[in-house]
DNA sequence: GCCGTTTTCGGCCCGACTGTTTTCAGTCG
C-alpha cells in the first residue's frame, strides 16, 4: 500500500528529527526537513512525479531522498526510518516538539532518565527528577511541564482569520506609543500563509524599553515567555504566541525582510549576499574576506528599506507572499516577477448566500453591502435542494429566487448588476442536485462537493469531471472542500482536474474564507499556468463576511495569480460577454 | 544529504534570550 504526498512529508520530517536526536551532522537533518516542506507544498501526486521521472527536478531532492520516495511509493515502508526508530525512540520526536526541548534535551532526558514518551517525562518532571540532570534546575523543570500543558492545549497552528485581527490589533496599540516611529506584521503572518505559528511583529524605535514594558502588561496576556532589552514574547489568553522586536529605524529593511522569512528565502537571499563578498543579516550588509569572515574595519551597508536589501543584491522587490523560495529569487534575479493581483483590482463576487439557504442576511441587505464596498455585479449562489441542513432551495424556490433576484436587479439600475445564481451540489453519486432544463433558467451556476469527501480518488475525480463539463456549469466552488482545521481536502487527480477546467472554460474558484481558502496556492499557480480561468468569492453568508475577500487575494498571490487571471477583475461588460459566448 | 553564474567537493545563517554556567550551552526563529 501506497503512501500519500503528505505522510511521506511527515516521515522525514520525523527522521530528520531523530536524526539531530542522535547526533548526525546538522546539514545532512536540514536536507531531510528541506525536503519534507518540499514534499508538503508540492501539488502534484508524488507517484506522478515519480513515473515521469521528475523527482529529483524538485528542490532539495537529489538522488538519495528520490530514492527513499520511490521505496515508499511501492511498499509503503522506509527501511531507513524503521532501522532510525530502532536506533531512537519514536517518542523523543513528541518530546522534541515541547516548548524549551531541542534534540540535546531530548537525548539527555532518554540516556539518563529512560524517558521516552511526553507522559514519562511529565512524571519524572513531576518527580524533580529533570531538575537533578547537568545543564538543567528547577526552572527549566518548570518550564518543561509549562511546554507539555502548552502542547496539549494547542490545536495545532491558529487559521490566519483569526491570528491576523489579533495580531493587527497589537501592533496598532504598540504604534500608538510616542517612542515608536514604524511598525509591522512579519513572519508568515506577513507571507500570508494560511495557518500561523507564531505572529512576528517589530517596532523601529529608538528607545525599546517602554514599548517591551507595553506589550509583556497587554490585559489579554496569559503569559510572559521572555522579556528583554529588544525580544519579548507572550502566549496570549487564545493560546496564540506573540514576539515583539525593536530595532533602529535605519536598519528596518534587513530586519523587516529576515523576521518575514521564509528561512529557506532568507537562507538563499544569504547566499546572494555572500556571492557578492557579503554577509546578509538582520542588521546590515557587511563585506567579508576570502574566507567568508565579517571585516570589522569594513563600513556595514544599513538599509532602512526592504526595497534596498532587494536592491543592494540586484534583485527585483519580491512580494512577501511570493518569498516561499519556489522560484521567486530566480524570478527576481530576471526583474521578471509577475505583478500580482490586488484587492482593487477586484469588481465582482460570484458567490454569497442568503436568508433563503443558510445565510444570515436577505437579499437585499447583501446587495447593498455589496454596493457599498464598491462591486459592479454579484450573483446570489444559495444552496440546492438536496442539501437539506442549509435550507437548500426546491426548484420551485430556487426559480421564485431566480424572479426575485431579477426584479432587485431591474430596481437596482446602473448601480450594481445581481445575477440570479445557484451553489449545486455535486451528489455523493456523482449527479448535480438540479437538472438541465433547470439550470438553463439561472445566470450562473456553481457546482460544489459537500458530501462525499472521503470518497476514492477516482470516484472524487469523476464528479468533478461531470461537473465541470456540465454545459451549464461556470464554476467549481472551494474545488477541494479543504476546511481549517479538521477538514483534509479531498483526494481527487488535479492533473485531470485542470485539464478538463481548461478545455470547458470552466472557471475554478478560489475561495475567500480563511477557513477554505480553496484553491490552495500551489493548485492556483499551476491553474494560471495552464490557463485555467480563477475567480476568487468570499462565500459570504451574512454581510461581514464580505470583507474576507482580502484573504482570497493574499491566497492567490502566494499562487502568483495576477488580474488578468481572476474573471471577476473584469468589466460587468466583459464578464456578461464571456457568460452569453459560453451559453 | 543537497547543491553549483568562483562547481562535483566543500560548503551549508547567526544573533537574542534563558538558565545554568562563573564564560557558556541549548533553544528558537
Amino acid at each position: 500500500m501506497s503512501l500519500s504526498n503528505r505522510e511521506i512529508a511527515d516521515i522525514f520530517a520525523r527522521c530528520a528529527d531523530m536524526l539531530q536526536i542522535r547526533g548526525d551532522n546538522i546539514h545532512r537533518v536540514l536536507s531531510y526537513r528541506r525536503a519534507s516542506e518540499t514534499i508538503r507544498a508540492v501539488p502534484r501526486d508524488l507517484r506522478v512525479i515519480s513515473s515521469d521521472g521528475g523527482l529529483t527536478d524538485l528542490s532539495y531532492i537529489g538522488k538519495t531522498i528520490a530514492a527513499k520516495i520511490d521505496e515508499m511509493l511501492e511498499s509503503g515502508e522506509l527501511d531507513f526510518y524503521n532501522r532510525l526508530k530502532e536506533e531512537v525512540p519514536e517518542g523523543l520526536v513528541d518530546i522534541m516538539h515541547i516548548n524549551g526541548v531541542g534534540p540535546k534535551k531530548a537525548k539527555l532526558f532518554w540516556e539518563k532518565l529512560e524517558v521516552t514518551s511526553v507522559d514519562a517525562l511529565k512524571i519524572a518532571a513531576d518527580n524533580d527528577k529533570l531538575a537533578e540532570l547537568p545543564g538543567m534546575g528547577v526552572k527549566s523543570q518548570q518550564k518543561i511541564l509549562d511546554g507539555i500543558e502548552a502542547l496539549s492545549r494547542q490545536t495545532g497552528r491558529a487559521n490566519i482569520g483569526e491570528a491576523l485581527p489579533a495580531a493587527q490589533r497589537i501592533l496598532d496599540m504598540l504604534l500608538e506609543l510616542p517612542q515608536a516611529r514604524e511598525g509591522a506584521l512579519a513572519g508568515s503572518i506577513r507571507r500570508g500563509r494560511e495557518t500561523i505559528g507564531d505572529v512576528d511583529i517589530l517596532i523601529a524605535a529608538d528607545d525599546s524599553g517602554p514599548i517591551m514594558e507595553r506589550f509583556v502588561s497587554m490585559e489579554n496576556v496569559a503569559r510572559v515567555l521572555g522579556h528583554g532589552p529588544t525580544k519579548s514574547s507572550v502566549e496570549l489568553l487564545s493560546g496564540l504566541q506573540v514576539d515583539a522586536r525593536v530595532l533602529a529605524k535605519a536598519r528596518w529593511g534587513t530586519a523587516l525582510n529576515y523576521f518575514t522569512g521564509s528561512l529557506a528565502h532568507n537562507v538563499k537571499m544569504r547566499q546572494i549576499a555572500l556571492d557578492q563578498g557579503l554577509s546578509l543579516n538582520e542588521h546590515a550588509f557587511s563585506p567579508v574576506d576570502e574566507n567568508k569572515a565579517i571585516i570589522e574595519s569594513a563600513e556595514k551597508t544599513l538599509c532602512d528599506s526592504e526595497e534596498k536589501v532587494y536592491g543592494t543584491l540586484g534583485l527585483q522587490y519580491v512580494p512577501p507572499e511570493l518569498r516561499e523560495d519556489s522560484g521567486e529569487i530566480e524570478a527576481a534575479r530576471e526583474h521578471r516577477l509577475p505583478r500580482l493581483i490586488e484587492r482593487r483590482d477586484i469588481v465582482g463576487d460570484l458567490h454569497m448566500h442568503s436568508d433563503w439557504s443558510d445565510g444570515k442576511n436577505s437579499i437585499r441587505e447583501m446587495v447593498d453591502a455589496c454596493v457599498k464596498r464598491g462591486h459592479q455585479y454579484i450573483v446570489i449562489t444559495d444552496h440546492s435542494r438536496s442539501l437539506g441542513i442549509a435550507n437548500g432551495l426546491s426548484i420551485e424556490r430556487l426559480l421564485a429566487q431566480a424572479e426575485e433576484v431579477r426584479e432587485l436587479n431591474d430596481e437596482m439600475g446602473e448601480t450594481i448588476h445581481v445575477f440570479a445564481g445557484t451553489e449545486m451540489d455535486i451528489k455523493a453519486d456523482g449527479s448535480l442536485d438540479y437538472p438541465d432544463e433547470v439550470l438553463v433558467e439561472l445566470d450562473f451556476v456553481i457546482a460544489s462537493l459537500h458530501s462525499g469527501l472521503s470518497q476514492k480518488r477516482e470516484q472524487v475525480t469523476a464528479r468533478l469531471l461531470k461537473a465541470i463539463r456540465n454545459p451549464y456549469v461556470r464554476m467549481i466552488g472551494h474545488p477541494s472542500a479543504r476546511q481549517y482545521p479538521n477538514r483534509e481536502e479531498v483526494d481527487a487527480d488535479w492533473d485531470a482536474v485542470l485539464a478538463a477546467a481548461k478545455e470547458e472554460d470552466t472557471i475554478l474558484e478560489i475561495n475567500a474564507n480563511p477557513l477554505r481558502l480553496d484553491l490552495k496556492p500551489e493548485l492556483a499557480r499551476l491553474a494560471k499556468e495552464l490557463g485555467v480561468k480563477l475567480a476568487i468569492n468570499t462565500d459570504a453568508h451574512r454581510v461581514a463576511h464580505l470583507d474576507l475577500m482580502e484573504y482570497g487575494v493574499t491566497n492567490a498571490r502566494r499562487g502568483w495569480v495576477e488580474a488578468r487571471h481572476v474573471v471577476n477583475t473584469w468589466s460587468l461588460e466583459r464578464f456578461n460577454r464571456w457568460l452569453s459566448h459560453k451559453a
